[in-house]
DNA sequence: CTCGGGTGTAAACGCATGCTGACTTATCGA
DNA sequence: TCGATAAGTCAGCATGCGTTTACACCCGAG
């Protein structure tokens, strides 16, 4: 190893970031070279570049058809410096990763339940598929990247993120009757990733460009029929 | 070019195949290694042996992840025969992506509509994913290989399939109550594919080791929802 | 027998990739 | 002001990839 090797996840304990960086958050920017003429030296924000470079790549190409002079490229940062700042292409991928697990993390509620709030939410991401950074994300969670290290985070991501739906539709590890709303939210998941995939990857027709008037009410009941108690 | 190229699908027009293969069709196989110690000198023998292989591998592990190497050590045959027979890498990808298209048209009706046993045989392919070869062409349907051939034999595949599900399940193009069939239809293929995915590529707990007692139920709820008619 | 084409083999080529190490440049506290 | 250290640059290495080329083998037709 050189140095460290801070392979952090750089989420939400960055409060000083992104100078010279006027699309900070949720812009579309549907092209792929944003970040670019950066104003250097700044570790933090260089960090931060390559994160959200490599997510877009990896989400949309996959992790083998994406190279680490791509990513650079994308952030407007010297090759080398991704070996320097996570150790390697798998660690990039997987601070990607963990970065993603966080997000999912503080956007579906710890214990509550609101249901129909939680569906509706859920909708919204794949609906919203095409444009802006949060639905590729989900995409990135169906990628492989061949190592033990990245794909066992990959998994234990789907499983919590599964534990979190389920809980808030009601599921209790204790009740025998919502035992099965863990498959069911898993489903929902399932679902979930399976249009995205067809919307943004392959660009299938009718889904890819059907808009929210279309997605909202059958997705909608998929959702519900999997996730609400039949009382 | 070599010589004539030829970049067939070598599906149901080889009558005279698998000299010497003891497991011709739907034996487990859960190893990769199978097809080996051919005696060769069959060159019918050795395409289906290497499209055999190559469909495993990239609906496993991807496009990008699969060498040509492993691919020829799979169907026990020279690296070179790939490029001799399928002309590129690429070639022997989208005969396999050609091969599963045709594979998916036997097995779906062309017009009537049986909606009942359509879901049956949907549950089927997801439930049987680990097992087989028949749910794992499925996955292929999710790979992209970069090149605009062969994924436009994949939009294209997954589009006729839609068309397919949604006519069996009484979709008209002229009846405008069911218009909303097509894209309920796509739906219902986006939740297969998300769930064999889950199964198969990221193995994620509970659907991964999840039985058909348990699947059955939900999964044919949701297709039911999605392609039964509302009366 | 011999010839020729179809089949399989071995070795290598060119290239792109991930990664490394030595170097230069900016930043900032003493 | 100045040097120590962090931040960034550059050229190149080693490897694995897809592909190609040249060669050996088998077998039926003439």
């Amino acid at each position: 190893m050189l140095q460290r090797a801070r392979v952090c996840v750089e989420g939400q304990s960055m409060s000083t970031q992104t100078p010279a960086s006027t699309t900070t958050d949720s812009t579309p920017a549907a092209d792929a070279g944003d970040d670019l003429q950066r104003s250097g030296r700044d570790a933090t924000a260089t960090r931060h570049a390559l994160v959200r470079a490599a997510r877009r790549r990896f989400a949309t190409d996959g992790y083998r058809a994406t190279t680490v002079r791509q990513i650079a490229a994308d952030a407007g940062v010297n090759v080398a410096l991704i070996n320097r700042y996570f150790v390697s292409k798998e660690g990039l991928f997987e601070a990607c990763m963990l970065r993603t697990s966080d997000e999912l993390d503080t956007q579906t509620p710890p214990r509550p339940a609101d249901v129909e709030g939680i569906i509706a939410r859920l909708v919204e991401h794949v609906v919203n598929a095409p444009d802006g950074d949060d639905p590729l994300q989900l995409l990135l969670l169906l990628r492989s990247s061949g190592d033990e290290n990245a794909d066992g985070i990959r998994r234990r991501t789907l499983e919590h993120f599964t534990k979190r739906l389920a809980t808030a539709a009601g599921w209790s590890p204790t009740d025998p009757d919502t035992a099965d709303l863990m498959l069911r939210a898993q489903l929902a998941i399932a679902t979930m990733l399976g249009v995205v995939m067809l919307r943004t990857s392959a660009a299938v027709q009718p889904v890819a460009s059907a808009g929210s008037d279309d997605l909202d009410a059958p997705l909608g009941e998929v959702f519900r029929l999997l996730l609400s108690r039949p009382v």
